[in-house]
DNA sequence: CGTCCTTTTGGTATCAAAAGGACGGTGCAATACT
């Protein structure tokens, strides 16, 4: 265990190397954990010092420290604040020539920082050179993409704990702002976290005033739109669904003569900057963007966020909403939707490995072939290393175990992607829920993240709205419960004479409480 | 699941409506070109 004088010593270094004056118990938790070989997941939100802690850890733990970063802009960043506190930094991308890559591998000291992609990961030659260089860190930074683009967008996601296991770092940190249980447990899972230190800070944006509202046109979303642009002060984020939902957003606004910018993907990277920049520095007030604008925007003086349109999930909701009120003056979230909006497959097309990639790649490993590393091989090969058809070697490569036939492991494998599209309905519907519900919305969202929270929070549109009567509950929230049906799970929230249960495997339930009771169907787990 | 764009259908002064099909959002890295 650490004690008293080791937080001393990790604060006298946080404040001598970092400059910084205070630190929370969760980081010196964390990075006591980690000084002392525990893995760690923090879940902190923005503004709760993340890099604080790997920073830490790394100082004090011999060896390198890996730190996995999503974008280049965000290495970048991280490369010029660590090399500004006098810390050896470098990074790896593709951005660099054969030289400066080699050139920052072989600048990888016991003292250094290494920033880089997963993908660099499976790079063999990366690899083996960073485990060379004996890492005593692995920290995965925006660590809830291994769940939300490790599936079909960047499938080395799923990797990372493999190759975390090739790199031999003795211990490995998660690290994101946003993670509702079922989320955290993946990364656990995924990451290989071994009785992690567990450091959740407090997710409640008291001063972020918090409203949806249901139209049935387009049109009205964009009447409301202009109204809120006009009625609310101060820099906004207004996030769309679609490049041409947010072009049109833009349109509008712009047509009302707004001061404002546009950004997505499609754009050039001139143009995608120069939104930024004008963003950033105040000279456009609002910005029309997809999910595309965000990750690494700190801006703190950001007062408004409105949805034209319902993200795929709640933790994706809170996480852009979360872009509000950084500075901690009153801000505002306002959601707009439709009945349609919430169309259940909107998000599913995507999701899932292809029967036909699983059985390619099955035949390949099977037969001893090499399996040409694309996005679909990729997400094929860790779906047969879950299904235990396939294993990890210790050098980072994919071995068939023979535990399974071919035919077999396919049939398993479309029986994994029919439990993942259950739960990403799930949580999809628990978006709808949020958007539809008329009681305290903080109340709400905090309990999504397995928040205590009493309410009414008096700072949303249901404020004022009659508390629901006192119901009967059968089980307290948090109770762990099993179901003949969805199997065990853990009790979320009631809302009138409904009850929503977490099932591990099944996702978000809604469950009628006199149902339970006189049907008996939960019993304590 | 919905939306939007293209093709087909129906019935034969032309074009309106229905049916069919593709697509929807994030970025890394490696490759093929000027």
């Amino acid at each position: 265990m650490v004690g008293r004088t080791d937080d001393d010593a990790i604060r006298r270094l946080a404040r001598d190397r970092l400059g910084f004056e205070r630190l929370r118990a969760g980081q010196l938790r964390a990075v006591g954990a980690a000084v002392a070989g525990r893995d760690v997941l923090a879940v902190l939100p923005t503004g709760g010092g993340k890099s604080a802690i790997y920073e830490l850890a790394g100082l004090l733990r011999e060896g390198p420290t890996v730190v996995v970063s999503p974008l280049i802009a965000l290495q970048d960043d991280q490369l010029v604040h660590l090399r500004a506190a006098g810390l050896t930094a470098i990074v790896l991308n593709s951005q660099q020539s054969p030289r400066e890559h080699a050139a920052s591998l072989a600048a990888c000291g016991p003292d250094a920082f290494v920033f880089l992609s997963p993908e660099q990961l499976s790079n063999a030659e990366t690899r083996k050179a960073l485990q060379r260089a004996r890492p005593g860190l692995f920290a995965v930074d925006e660590a809830h993409l291994i769940s939300q683009w490790g599936h079909d967008f960047r499938t080395d996601y799923l990797r990372l704990g493999a190759q975390a296991d090739a790199l031999g770092a003795p211990v490995r940190m998660a690290l994101t702002a946003t993670a509702a249980p079922p989320v955290r447990r993946e990364i656990c899972r995924r990451l290989g976290l071994r009785e992690p230190e567990v450091v959740i800070g407090d997710f409640d944006r008291p001063h972020i005033e918090l409203s949806a509202r249901r139209v049935r046109l387009i049109a009205e979303k964009h009447r409301e739109l202009d109204g809120a642009a006009t009625e609310l002060d101060g820099p906004g984020i207004v996030y769309a669904a679609t490049h041409a939902a947010a072009e049109d957003a833009h349109d509008v606004l712009a047509a009302a003569g707004h001061g404002v910018t546009l950004y997505h993907a499609g754009l050039p990277p001139r143009r995608r900057h120069e939104a930024m920049t004008a963003f950033l520095d105040g000279s456009v007030r609002i910005v029309a963007a997809t999910v595309a604008f965000g990750m690494g925007i700190d801006k703190p003086d950001v007062r408004w966020v409105l949805h034209v349109d319902p993200p795929p999930s709640l933790d994706a909701y809170y996480q852009e909403i979360g872009r509000a009120g950084r500075d901690g003056d009153a801000a505002h979230a306002r959601l707009l939707h439709r009945e349609e909006d919430f169309g259940a497959a909107v998000h599913l097309t995507s999701r899932g490995v292809s029967p036909a990639a699983v059985s390619r790649v099955a035949a390949l490993l099977a037969s001893g072939d090499d399996v040409p590393p694309t996005r679909r091989s990729t997400a094929a090969l860790v779906r047969l290393v879950d299904l235990g058809a396939a294993e990890w070697t210790a050098d980072g490569e994919v071995r068939w175990t023979g535990a399974a036939s071919v035919a077999a492991a396919v049939a398993a494998s479309q029986g994994e992607t029919d439990r993942e599209n259950e739960v990403e309905r799930s949580r999809l519907e628990m978006m709808r829920r949020y958007a539809e519900h008329s009681g305290c919305r903080r109340s709400f969202l905090l309990s999504y993240f397995g928040q205590e929270y009493e309410g009414p929070c008096g700072n949303c549109d249901n404020d004022g709205a009659a508390r629901a009567a006192a119901t009967l509950e059968p089980f307290a929230v948090g109770a762990r419960v099993r179901s003949d049906r969805w199997g065990e799970g853990t009790v979320q929230r009631y809302d009138g004479d409904e009850m929503t249960v977490l099932f591990d495997d099944h996702g978000y339930r809604d469950l009628l409480v006199p149902l339970v009771v006189g049907r008996r169907l939960l019993r304590r787990a």
